[in-house]
DNA sequence: AGGATTGATGTAAAGGTTTACATTCGGAGT
DNA sequence: ACTCCGAATGTAAACCTTTACATCAATCCT
């Protein structure tokens, strides 16, 4: 058992007197090697304390039982719920599952397409509405790829994530039952898909309630908290101001608390305030957050159960899951000031 | 240009009209090739979008440019800071970095071992206080290994972090200073050796202020919010109080600062209140959280120029690098109440 | 009893690289 | 003119697996 270097499949077949092909066999197919030489050969495993290099076999085979989930940002707060819903269905499949950062950087992005091409990967995960390998990302060969959180844009992915409208919907429903009539959009993007859609859903709130929309009460943002912060800056400097706040996530919404409390406002007293993602940080605003749930665990899962089909060759019947999103009534939500 | 298999040595070779050996050294060591036969390979490498095989150079070399961080729980609010460090020093060296997340399961820690085992990661960068292998920890034959930002118990693996202690000891001078005579220490720890450092540093600031040291005001806590709030509502249960809390990480006195504010008391009208750490929500609490600022990305950076060191067969002079720690001064510290 | 079938095992190739060693060739030194 | 040297390139082995094919012995069928 010497500790300078690994056993390899060699030191046990030596050990147990038999081919590497028949270690190799007991490893993969036991049912085709006699008992007693799977017993030998099992044995002889455990004193080499052989483990087969994945390199050499990936290398025979084509293929690896990787999967590499690239994010462009493993700080952000859904992360780390979705990933594991992620690997623990790896595991179920007998994969384990690499994580790529590539802070929104294409070179860092063509490193990890390096890497698929040289097969250390089987499959993708990406967390990244967008192919993050730059202008060669047209011509890249990928492997199986599926998006999660955010539809990707380029190249027919298919998709996982929460059903964005039905859950904004939620949201200013909620706000429109509570009585408010002039109720702020925050967050628009034309870029990212995923909000795009959650403007849709209050887009058709306020029309299913007949209600006005103005365009003045839709203010675009990225979803960081200084976005929030900066959208409720600028509407203050406006005549008109919303009685409500319903924001395109979390983040943003946080952003928008923040604002407004430090303009001396009071939450819900003076304005209503609604996010999207339901991010652990929710619970812990003064006052807690009012917001839609993500299933993110159950996101990963799924969206790692459809990677494997595609792995299998079977073509998807669906190129889009979405999952139902929850309302979670906190205490940021209640009725407009002259309603009181 | 065929998208089907990807280009190998062989196919360059080929167009080049050279034999793969020439193309191998054409990329790794162009001087000992002649100019023109250099061009006619970059030429073809170009044509053929060759990119090498990572897997079959590995598996030749012995040894891979990847870089494995593993780490407990990617959602920690330090980790993803710390890891860009990480990268940003491992690209300069030509490596990559991938994360594993091992949730505390040892099942999981095992998946990395055969990674490591199976020469695809050259190194590692351990985010964790213990080595995540379960019993296997013992016989295992590991690369060349760094901890970052908290000690590793088994092993003699060196470390990079900040100075606890010197930290611990800027927030206990800050609460001295302020008049604070009764200071509690929220999140004593017996298993997280950089926590166990904290305290000294808060013991050592009493002593040097010749106060009294009350084993009654100092609490055990694993670090999470759940564990501040919980340890405010038992001394609340006691009679006496402190008039501050120091707490041994921003997790900590973010559960501390609700407690207090959800019992009706103001901070720091009430009760002082310090973290350590600085993770981004410390400015986003009401009031806004004094703490200890890591030098997060100097702590990656340092930790992976390590690694390199060890990778060249350096000896490190020193076994523990530490950084040196700032204090924040925000808005959850004043004078303790009767000294107002 | 003889041929066919089955089950267990072994042999060897292949996967894409790197590199020690061998080869070739032109030119310098005598 | 011959030897020797160095530069440039080629040949082939090695890294560790998996697996198609070959081999062999034992069992079955007629």
């Amino acid at each position: 058992m010497s500790k300078s270097t690994p056993a390899t499949i060699e030191d046990v077949a030596r050990l147990a007197e038999v081919s590497i092909a028949t270690v190799s066999r007991a490893i993969h197919t036991p049912e085709k090697v006699a008992k007693e030489t799977r017993l030998k050969v099992t044995q002889a495993i455990a004193i080499t304390g052989y483990t087969t290099n994945a390199m050499a076999r990936s290398l025979r085979l084509g293929r690896s039982n990787m999967i590499l989930v690239v994010a462009p940002d493993i700080g952000d707060p859904n992360f780390s719920n979705i990933l594991i819903g992620l690997e623990n269905e790896a595991r179920a499949h007998g994969y384990g599952v690499l994580i790529g950062h590539t802070q929104n950087d294409p070179q860092r992005g063509l490193e990890y397409l390096k890497f698929l091409n040289s097969n250390q990967a089987a499959g993708m995960i990406l967390f990244t509405g967008i192919l993050p390998f730059g202008h060669q990302t047209m011509t890249a060969r990928l492997p199986p790829s599926v998006g999660v959180f955010e539809p990707v844009y380029n190249g027919g992915i298919p998709y996982v994530g929460v059903d964005d409208a039905a859950g904004a919907r939620k949201a200013i429903d909620l706000l429109i039952a509570e009585g408010h009539r002039r109720i702020a959009f925050i967050g628009e993007s034309r870029t990212r898909l995923g909000h795009a859609r959650r403007k849709a859903g209050y887009e058709d709130g306020l029309r299913a309630a007949r209600l006005e929309l103005d365009p003045g009460l839709i203010m675009p943002g990225d979803g960081t908290i200084e976005s929030g912060r900066l959208a409720v800056e600028q509407l203050f400097m406006r005549d008109t101001l919303p009685s409500a706040f319903m924001c395109v996530n979390d983040q943003t919404a946080i952003g928008v608390m923040l604002a407004l409390t430090a303009r001396g406002y009071s939450i819900p007293g003076d304005f209503s305030v609604t996010g999207f993602d339901d991010v652990p940080q929710a619970t812990f605003m003064n006052p807690t957050l009012t917001t839609i749930r993500q299933p993110r665990t159950a996101i990963g899962k799924q969206a790692m159960a459809l990677l494997f089909k595609l792995l299998q060759d079977e073509k998807p019947e669906e190129t889009e899951i979405l999952l139902a999103p929850d309302l979670v009534v906190r205490n940021s939500v209640g009725a407009p000031k002259g309603r009181r």
